[in-house]
DNA sequence: GCAGGGATTGACGTGTACGTTAATATACGT
DNA sequence: ACGTATATTAACGTACACGTCAATCCCTGC
């Protein structure tokens, strides 16, 4: 049998921001920073502003620091990235719905804007994953150079 | 005719801190920021300190700027990486001239060090070449959608 | 009902990687 | 030889991305 509304029954996943932090590796100190950056807003608080943090939340703090680690992105950076996501994902909800209360001229702008980011980011993408995959084949070959040099001395010891 | 001794006679390729720095794309500051930092030292001076860059030199300058832009290392990290390449050149010229005056036990210590942490470099560069992959190959089904409902936008817009 | 753990908002401090300016010296073209 | 472009060191300034208190405020378990 199928759970059909497993999402539905599914406790909703809300974390406090020290949660998030642990499970991250990140600290709140930098949760707030980003939030005070405008690249994260947690969906809801409580009381007296307490934070607390959907899953939804949670995938774009790990984005926000793969893209960072990564990539070695600036937040400035981040932002933009995060921006043409957000376009995609409000475009999807536009498809949805059909009934788009944005104007169609406003509405394809914001599409070839978020096409053209988005094309950058690949292009450079493609230029990271090629310096870096070169870099990497020539590590490899010095590995295989120390390793002989290595081979060469143990069998100068043992003449 | 081959030309024997073309290095020989090739003229020796040195440049000015200004040279290199336009030809980098970097900033007379950084060139020195980085041999403060003990990262790069210019292979000759004249007159009063002025610097000359050889092409080794040039070289070891794009080497560190691309680990910086590509991979987002810090120049502590970029030290770290250069210290082993330091290493194999050092070892490479140590087998040709075979009379090693570095006594055996302390040489291999150093390619140990050096093995491991080469190979520590490679595994990193690997984790991030499959993870900047995944990340590019995301961004490309992101493309895809973003045209698909572009075009359904256009044929909206003629019916 | 209160001690303790975790949250909040300021506010100021810090490390990295340079930028900028100043005063001065040297190299290069004519 | 001389002006100008480029170099030098030294010192201070700055932007980014947080770290680190401090004072206060909830909420929870015993």
């Amino acid at each position: 049998m199928i759970t059909r509304n497993a999402a539905a029954e599914a406790p909703p996943v809300v974390l406090r921001i020290g949660e998030v932090a642990k499970l991250t590796g990140l600290t709140t100190r930098t949760l707030r920073y980003w939030e005070e950056q405008g690249l994260i807003s947690p969906s809801s608080y409580r009381g007296r502003g307490e934070r607390l943090y959907s899953a939804t939340d949670m995938a774009r703090v790990t984005r926000i620091r793969d893209l960072q680690e990564l990539l070695g992105f600036s937040l400035a950076e981040v932002r933009v990235v995060l921006e043409t996501e957000d376009i995609d994902v409000l475009d999807r909800v536009r498809s949805e719905y059909r009934a788009g209360n944005v104007p169609a001229a406003r509405r394809r702008r914001l599409l070839d804007e978020a096409i053209e980011a988005n094309d950058k980011l690949v292009a450079r993408l493609d230029v990271a994953l090629a310096r870096i995959g070169a870099f990497r084949d020539e590590r490899a070959a010095t590995s295989s150079r120390l390793r002989e040099s290595r081979s060469a001395m143990d069998d100068d010891a043992n003449a």
